[in-house]
DNA sequence: CTTGGCACTCGGGAACACAGAGTGCTAGAC
DNA sequence: GTCTAGCACTCTGTGTTCCCGAGTGCCAAG
């Protein structure tokens, strides 16, 4: 049904209507491409290319525009991933290792990812569920009131204030810190739950309480802070772009955390590290618009994902080769710290 | 120069401007404001306010628009600042007091001041300076390197990874921690430089390095950290209005801290909670918008700024409620945790 | 299967007219 | 002196018409 003209006629006019933004013509086409066959064959092409549905006409008389399925099949058979230059790896790589922690990673990554991409990046932090604890730290702030702080070995803290059912001195709190460390220490945090299920009963009765209240607020920030976390950077990138959904919608989505998680979806388990691609109403929200992403995470622990948000009429060779590169740096650094 | 009825005029100019977004003409003055006088008489006074450079006229034969020496003075003189409804209230109250942490209360204060203002909300996270510390942390990571963690009385955590310049074990680890808790537990973050200038000569000789390396860092902390996080929310509110400068300068400002930093502008010392509003090119950057930010923090202490970003044409009275009113509810929060 | 030719369609820009809103000015009223 | 009414003038925005050109679909010939 597709032979190969008709698939570089697809490529040529997804390449066209990209670097154009315009309805691309069947004459334009066959001279800008050297194709060897006249305008009137490429029109046969663009025929059966529209009947199949892969390309669009805005309107009768214009230029063919690429539909979802058309870039689908470009993303998919078309186009081989861009590397990026050494140029830019370099600079990846100095922009990246001057990161003083965990936050400042993130930050880094992904404003480097949208100043690469003239896109908005979206970084998702590192998840608890492979992190092991490194620390457990419980801080007196009041005889009624102790600071509980969890280290992993991502180097990212998590921290919550208690509030305790009974007054309770300082040295008990040091001794709960002890047993707590010695409990978790080097534990995934995933395995946390099951570690503390009996705590308390190897404890003295009178600490029962006070343990209890600790564990649940532990536990507690365990779950909610799961994988919750995500930013964004390169807002300013939408102005230019047009999107089909409004420029309101997409804003939004970028606030809601729970969108964002959506958009960016889950690591499929089997392949983490492979790129996605997901085309304008292949996505949940936000119909209008592509995203490529992937996992990202030190070793073969993938540890959470980052991607590129952007109108579906994007370089897609371009954008997955500077998100796979990304990824990759940014998975060195976190194995290295 | 300027009677009583000039005065009328401006605010009903502003006040229609605000409302419709359009240029107002003398005739829908008159009556809409009933100022028991013809629109003949209105045109004077209109007349007068653009020689005096209050208003204009965006061509000949359109009606008139304030400029920003018009809102200037309609917001010093002509307006009172209003207060929100009880509903309003007590939404603040319940939505702020669900806050588990600072992080929290920062986020969800944002969020509330842009779903109130349906503007572009910023809020500075509360500065170091005046905080005092907590509690010191230092968590071995490896025989090389710890993690140093500082514990404020706001509740903010600040962490970093300390590279050593030798192996230390970890006795000596917790008794460097032990020095410096005693040495600074509860001393002004400002304090800090001071009281551990002399600390590495009271120690050990072979710690000495040890203890330089760990004391650079947490200066480092506390000069860095210094006022940098702002974050900001409701950019989606920015995809209605127009602003003479374009949407993409506002959404770069946005995602730079720097710039946001000069935006929301210094407390001034003498009444720090006091309403500070710039408009138009009153700001240093982002001449086409207007500012109306406070001050907020805990009893006479002074921690941050918060603020409200949006067009020159906003409605000041209600924004300057709202920025008043959250800058009290978190400053209550924050006082009480 | 490809190519050249040809008639057809439609969007976008230019030219134009027109209605409506608003102004400035001047002369008269209170 | 201050306000009001009337009037001529000046714009912008909108709707209309017209035309050009790019692009298509189809057909017949190579």
């Amino acid at each position: 049904m597709l032979d190969e003209r008709k698939l570089a006629v697809l490529r040529a006019i997804v390449e066209d209507y990209v670097s154009t933004n315009e309805p691309v013509g069947s004459k334009a086409l066959a001279e800008r491409h050297n194709l060897k066959v006249s305008p009137a064959t490429v029109r046969n092409d663009m025929a059966a290319l529209e009947e199949e549905g892969y390309i669009t006409q805005p309107h009768t008389s214009a230029g063919r525009v690429p539909t979802d399925k058309g870039y689908r099949l470009f993303v998919d058979r078309l186009s081989q991933v861009k590397p990026l230059s050494g140029a830019e790896r370099r600079a990846i790589e100095t922009f990246l290792a001057g990161a003083v922690d965990l936050d400042d990673v993130v930050t880094r990554t992904v404003r480097l990812l949208a100043q690469l991409t003239r896109q908005v990046a979206v970084v998702q932090y590192p998840t608890l569920t492979r992190s092991t604890v490194r620390h457990v730290e419980l801080v007196p702030l009041s005889d009624r009131r102790v600071m509980l702080v969890l280290i992993t070995n991502t180097g990212r803290v998590e921290q919550r204030v208690v509030e305790l059912p009974e007054v309770v001195e300082d040295a008990r709190i040091a001794h709960l810190r002890a047993v707590l460390n010695s409990c978790l220490d080097g534990c995934g945090l995933s395995s946390v739950p099951d570690l503390v299920a009996d705590l308390p009963e190897r404890l003295p009765l009178e600490d029962r309480p006070v343990v209890a209240t600790v564990l649940s607020v532990l536990l507690e920030t365990l779950v909610e802070r799961h994988d919750e976390k995500i930013v964004f950077a390169g807002a300013a990138n939408l102005a230019g772009a047009d999107f089909t959904t409004g420029l309101r919608d997409v804003l939004e989505a970028l606030e809601e955390q729970v969108v964002l998680m959506r958009l960016l979806g889950e690591t499929t388990s089997d392949t983490p590290s492979a790129l996605t691609v997901r085309i304008g109403a292949e996505n949940p929200y936000l119909r209008g618009t592509s995203i490529v992403a992937t996992g990202y995470g030190s070793g073969d622990n993938q540890l959470a994902r980052l991607g590129v948000l952007g109108p579906t009429r994007m370089d897609y060779p371009v954008t997955m080769g500077a998100v796979r590169a990304v990824a990759r740096y940014v998975s060195q650094i976190l194995a290295a710290s």
